[in-house]
DNA sequence: CAACTGTACTAAGTATCTTAGTACAGTTGT
DNA sequence: ACAACTGTACTAAGATACTTAGTACAGTTG
């Protein structure tokens, strides 16, 4: 089971987010499936309701689910969110490799770290 | 000049750190050089000489400078700081990685990302 | 109708960052 | 010796963000 931790500096909604995030694009949640409610995932991980909401509409915002009040919320479907979040990952990522050089590895190094990665996880969902 | 975003969710103090980093580890600041006063620093800034002193102080911490009650803070010399920036910059980039490959990014778009990916900006320091 | 759903709102507690002000001891140059 | 600088330490207060707690309402479901 995932963990959540209160000290990292990130706010456990941002947590919650990337969590849900994770298993959307990965096509474990897939579309049109229903996220735990509010309630139910508060309890799963033993945290404020209010939090888990924050991240549920977080998550709405920005495309990954729809909410229907009353009902519960719902992947949506890839073309919402997809390539979106390909392209903020490439802007992120230009900005860590920029980071990284300013650290003095060289952009061998950094490809030789992508080459030597492990594949995405699997691990327990 | 550099200027610190106050609202960037990124403390004042680690921004600070950041900066003088930068301008060590790529040697724009050499060893054994002196590093503006704690008062100057925050008076070039437009911030508190506490926050300053909270960064000069991780930055002494860290190795990458040694104070002197009374003298000043100088740059330590490259041992001191260099082999542990480097490793944790390669870890710090392995995370990266992983994150961008979770969402969706191939090795070889990230590849591609690193070699069309500019040189270290020698930009006004 | 009961039990669920998302949503909205207020209030309080906590943690962190930032500012402000004061103070002390060591150093530097005159 | 003196003034002006240096890093350092400490307290107090304010601001902001995150989190919890509790209540409430409307829509959905069986």
């Amino acid at each position: 089971m995932t963990e959540f931790q209160f000290k990292s500096g990130v706010p456990v909604f941002d947590q919650i987010k990337a969590y849900f995030e994770r298993l959307i694009i990965n096509n474990i949640l897939k579309p049109e499936e229903k996220l735990p409610a509010v309630r139910e995932t508060a309890k799963q991980f033993s945290i404020n309701p209010t939090t888990v909401q924050k991240a549920y509409q977080q998550l709405e915002a920005e495309g990954f689910v729809y909410s229907l009040p009353g009902k519960g919320s719902y992947v949506a479907k890839r073309e919402n969110y997809l390539d979106n979040v390909r392209k903020e990952a490439m802007e992120e990522f230009k900005i860590q490799v920029k980071k990284a050089m300013d650290k003095g590895l060289s952009r061998d190094e950094l490809i030789k770290i992508i080459e030597e990665s492990e594949d995405i996880s699997d691990d327990k969902v």
